[in-house]
DNA sequence: GAATAATTGTGAACGTCGTTTACTTTTTAA
DNA sequence: TTAAAAAGTAAACGACGTTCACAATTATTC
């Protein structure tokens, strides 16, 4: 019934203002970050009323939450490029987690949100680990674990430690730097007028330090 | 003029009520977060108007500074305990770090309120320095980097990297897997279920992954 | 084509919030 | 006792997310 196209010309209208929508959430979003974004401001610059958003999202919260994940599927593309396998694993381990953490803080709103409500686990529901294991987030977690496993496969990561909670380890140390990064003034100050080093090499020195820890022949830093 | 106690009778009065609302902010907070606290829900609480609280603090955000504080003085005073000069200095890091992850843990709202706000960094005012370094935060760093040091003069850590740039990747690293387990639903869960690992045993596992990177010879897992 | 149904958009309202203002009551100081 | 300062309050302001009844538009069916 439908053309070759897939979608219906309604549908293809709706998707337009769904598109409108979103990306003037994400404007504001990335400058201001989520105090900045409320549904009647998001309303008046796309000359709408701020009920007609409730037509396209079921909540502010739903929408952000798309937001969000938009930047995770950004960061899982980011380390998939970065993971290349004729590089070795260490080279390639190191160039994973600088780009996790180089890419958070390009939108520290995005990364901050994500990692924002504390949850309060209050009845373990079984399902989540699925629901997870499908959102960006999940996926490049995924990955990571994989990458890690080819390490431990190579005889260049202990073996001691199971794949997957040493790659929780990896992720826990480059999260932590990122949210300090993107959290506290003083943190990347520091680091210039203490100690003269750039964040970036700061990022790199974190990194190598973090993974050193995992490899069973460490290597003399250079 | 006053007596020998140092307070005015007017000015214990008053502190009685302001710890009034303090621990009813505390108790609220401890529970439900920031999203449960209301200043109107506080008032109700406590038998005040909205009003009244004005008076005693200049701001809600103001309010849970303190909360914050509070938390922050009593996980200086843990790890200060954890940190006893005649144990071995790779034991003496090991006590630290788990107890400052332990210590996130028991009050995740209060540990996340501290990290919640994407700062802005616009104009990079130097005071921020001071007045961190007087913080119970500050202190607590400062008595990591002092950490860092000592096992740095005793040959146990790497000195090809600044104490105070260590105690930063290890406080990046400790802050994120604290970060991760009370923010993620998930992330306990499938310590759990998939490695039978109680959280406990994985932090610590983190901490010796994390300062094994620092260390120069590192000790072999038992 | 006209009639019907579904979708899209709106203004007004509800209940919430932090905060301020003008005011009264209580306590302190002279 | 009287003047000044502090403590406490009701009511309001402006902003928020969200809902509801309703108008306008678009799609579907006969």
């Amino acid at each position: 019934m439908r053309p070759p196209s897939g979608l219906s010309p309604a549908e293809r209208r709706r998707q337009k203002v769904r598109d409108t929508i979103l990306s003037a959430a994400e404007r504001v979003f990335a400058n201001e970050g989520v105090d900045g974004l409320s549904i009647r401001r998001l309303a008046e610059d796309i000359d709408y009323s701020p009920a007609a958003i409730y037509k396209y999202f079921d909540s502010k919260s739903s929408l952000i939450e798309e937001l969000k994940e938009a930047f995770f599927e950004r960061l899982l593309e980011r380390m998939a490029d970065a993971n290349q396998a004729d590089v070795p694993i260490r080279v390639r381990a190191r160039r994973c987690c600088a780009i996790y953490i180089e890419t958070a803080l390009e939108r520290p709103h995005h990364y901050a949100a994500a990692f924002s409500s504390v949850s309060e686990f209050s009845g373990q529901n079984p399902m989540n680990a699925d629901v997870f294991s499908k959102s960006h987030k999940g996926k490049a977690f995924g990955n990571l674990v994989a990458l890690v496993a080819d390490g431990q496969e190579a005889g260049v990561f202990r073996s001691d430690i199971g794949a997957v909670l040493a790659a929780k380890s990896v992720w826990a140390a480059m999260h932590g730097l990122a949210q300090l990064m993107t959290h506290m003034p003083n943190f990347s100050d520091m680091i210039l007028s203490e100690d003269a080093l750039e964040p970036q090499s700061f990022i790199h020195q974190h990194v190598d330090l973090v993974l050193r820890g995992l490899e069973i022949q460490p290597t003399e830093s250079h």
